[in-house]
RNA sequence: UGGGGCGUAGCCAAGCGGUAAGGCAGCGGGUUUUGAUCCCGUCAUGCGUAGGUUCGAAUCCUACCGCCCCAGCCA
């Protein structure tokens, strides 16, 4: 009674939400995600696409994709096909047909016609300096365009020009006719229609002139049915301007704009432009490599989606600025991972062990479970066998009663097999430890020794006959500053030059030869890694390390 | 120095006049054939600061301080 698990409280939004149904404000909650096709999502992108669609679900209403593709110049089909792969991806359905502000510029023209006839639009040639000169500052008021005052009949001439092609680049905008003097930057006679000579990837050479996200986005939000539009906290000061157009149209719907804080994580950038900076400069293997924190980049690192989700509901929705730490994350997924992914052994950096008292031929079948807590993990099969291999780390000629590892003279386990004690490590002429000579200690496969001196821990190990070679890649951050683009510092100063390890001598367990691209595994004792969909083959096998398992021993050994 | 926002623990975040939820990280302990997981415990006499109103203030009022956004024919 006392401890009923507290359910979540609502964020501001779905209070929000709550009360216009209850106030019958809002009858049917219709939300949408609107990235412009210009790159990649990333994980910034998530908390938007989660916020979204999970609305629509929470409440009973529909979600749409609709691409705010009002800039040719920028955009692209590449895009708008990754896109829609990634909202899928992350378990989103959108209601109906994608949807593109493209669709709308037959009707958004009319709009800026309506506005032309009622005195609320003109055509402006001033030049883009020359209407940054008129615009004034944030202290002092703008000064009127002198083409302010046109006659209906000249704007809607020039405007139809416009559309015709008859004048280049630059040369006029369509603008709204608001206040120069407004304190709101934004409400100066804000720009609607630009000449674009651009191809366009939906509507191709059909248009010249293309809106500004002003003047399509609160019309779309209108025509579409949305009821609540909700965008990052900068475009809060768009919101008067968002309301005057709903109000001076004849708009089917009145939509209202919410504004919440866009994510922000330590350690990484979110941001397109720099993302495709990244990409472009070759700083990284496209928007997909496993260090971005683009959602491709997740995926191929090995994230799940309900990982991306949980951490999405974990950060919460606020209008506050703040940084979330990538620990965050890195819970999400490993707390998903340990849950849900095969164990599996591999050996990243191999020393032979030879079982001295181990026969020469002999193969012993060891039985391993999939999952140590879920039965239905098939279990595995491991060839024990007289050479072995176990991990450099793993191994010390002397330590203390601290390091639970293989030692001379003392015991340790071998995970899902013997208990082996080492005798003698054997090195080569620079007195690198090539080798080590253990004994197995009888009967102690699934049993503790028999004379009670039991083992100190226990560590893993793969047949150095039967085994399978791969590659694995261990990534760390992409940056070293934990905010990399802070300061007016160049964000490409922080970049870490060891982001990415490349080991090509691991030797895995043979089970994981039937690795398909992206599957998941713990590889016990190191961590969650993935089969790279991008380097490896029917022949190859290349793993990405997703994240490591949590390291006590790591912080104990440092100090 | 105009306008718009935001300040609760190292980080995220509840709180909506009745005496500071929860999560991440950390720390201590228990279980363990993964130094993982799991379990238990611990972690704000304090809510940017200073006043005020009130029996009572993180919540209301006033002033101040700090941080973010806006002067693209980008979104």
């Amino acid at each position: 009674m006392a401890d009923k698990p507290a359910s979540k409280p609502d964020h501001f939004i779905q209070q929000i939400i709550r009360k216009d149904l209850q106030a019958g404000r809002a009858d049917n909650i219709v939300t949408r995600f609107p990235p412009e096709p210009n790159g990649y999502l990333h994980i910034g992108h998530a908390k938007s696409i989660c916020l979204n669609f999970g609305m629509a679900e929470e409440f009973g209403g529909d979600c749409h994709l609709r691409f705010d593709d009002t800039n040719p110049e920028k955009e692209s089909e590449e895009y708008v096909n990754a896109i829609k792969e990634d909202v899928s991806w992350l378990g989103f359905q959108w209601a109906g047909n994608v949807r593109y502000t493209s669709d709308y510029f037959e009707q958004l023209h009319a709009w800026a016609v309506h506005l032309i006839e009622a005195g609320k639009a003109y055509v402006c040639e001033l030049s883009a300096e020359q209407a940054r000169e008129h615009r004034g500052t944030l202290t002092e008021p703008g000064k009127n365009s002198p083409y302010r005052e046109r006659s209906v009949e000249e704007n809607l001439d020039l405007f139809a020009r416009m559309r015709a092609g008859e004048f280049a680049d630059g040369a006029c905008v369509l603008r709204a006719k608001i206040d120069m003097a407004a304190p709101n930057i934004n409400l100066r006679d804000p720009i609607i229609y630009r000449i674009r000579k651009a191809r366009h990837h939906q509507t191709g050479d059909t248009w010249c002139i293309y809106p500004s996200y002003d003047f399509a986005h609160g019309q779309s939000d209108a025509i579409e049915g949305i009821s609540h539009s909700i965008c990052t906290l900068e475009f809060e000061d768009h919101r008067p301007l968002y309301d005057w157009f709903i109000e001076n149209l004849p708009v089917p719907a009145k939509p209202r704009q919410y504004e919440f804080a866009r994510l922000n994580l330590n350690y990484t950038v979110t941001s397109k432009r720099k993302l495709k900076q990244l990409v472009d400069e070759a700083y990284v293997d496209g928007w997909n490599d496993p260090r971005m924190p683009t959602i491709s980049g997740l995926r191929r690192r090995g994230f799940t989606a309900s990982a991306i989700r949980q951490f999405c509901d974990m950060i919460g929705v606020t209008r506050s600025d703040s940084v979330v730490d990538m620990g965050m994350l890195e819970y999400a997924i490993r707390d998903d991972l340990d849950k849900n992914a095969p164990r599996a052994m591999c050996v990243l950096r191999p020393l032979k062990v030879v079982l001295t008292n181990y026969p020469q031929e002999q193969v012993e079948e060891m039985r391993a479970p999939g999952h140590p807590n879920r039965e239905e993990f098939t279990e595995r099969v491991l060839p024990f066998t007289r050479e072995l291999y176990i991990d450099v780390e793993d191994f010390r000629e002397e330590a203390n009663k601290k390091y639970k590892r293989l030692v001379i003279g003392k015991r340790v386990r071998l995970r899902n097999a013997y208990v082996i004690e080492a005798d003698e490590a054997i090195k080569n002429e620079l007195g690198e430890i090539v080798e080590v000579r253990a004994r197995v200690i009888e009967n102690t496969v699934g049993n503790d020794p028999e004379d009670g001196i039991k083992p100190k821990g226990v560590i893993h190990w793969v047949s150095a006959v039967h085994n399978l070679d791969c590659e694995v890649r261990l990534y760390d951050r992409l940056f070293e500053h934990e905010a990399p683009d802070a300061g007016g510092r160049n964000f490409l100063e922080h970049i870490n030059p060891n982001s990415l390890e490349i080991l090509s001598n691991c030797k895995a367990e043979i089970s994981l030869a039937a690795a398909s691209s992206e599957q998941r595994f713990q590889f016990e004792r190191e961590g969650y890694f993935c089969l790279d969909s991008k380097h490896a083959s029917p022949t190859r096998w290349v793993f990405n390390r997703t994240i490591g398992l949590r390291d006590s021993w790591a912080k104990m050994d440092q100090g």
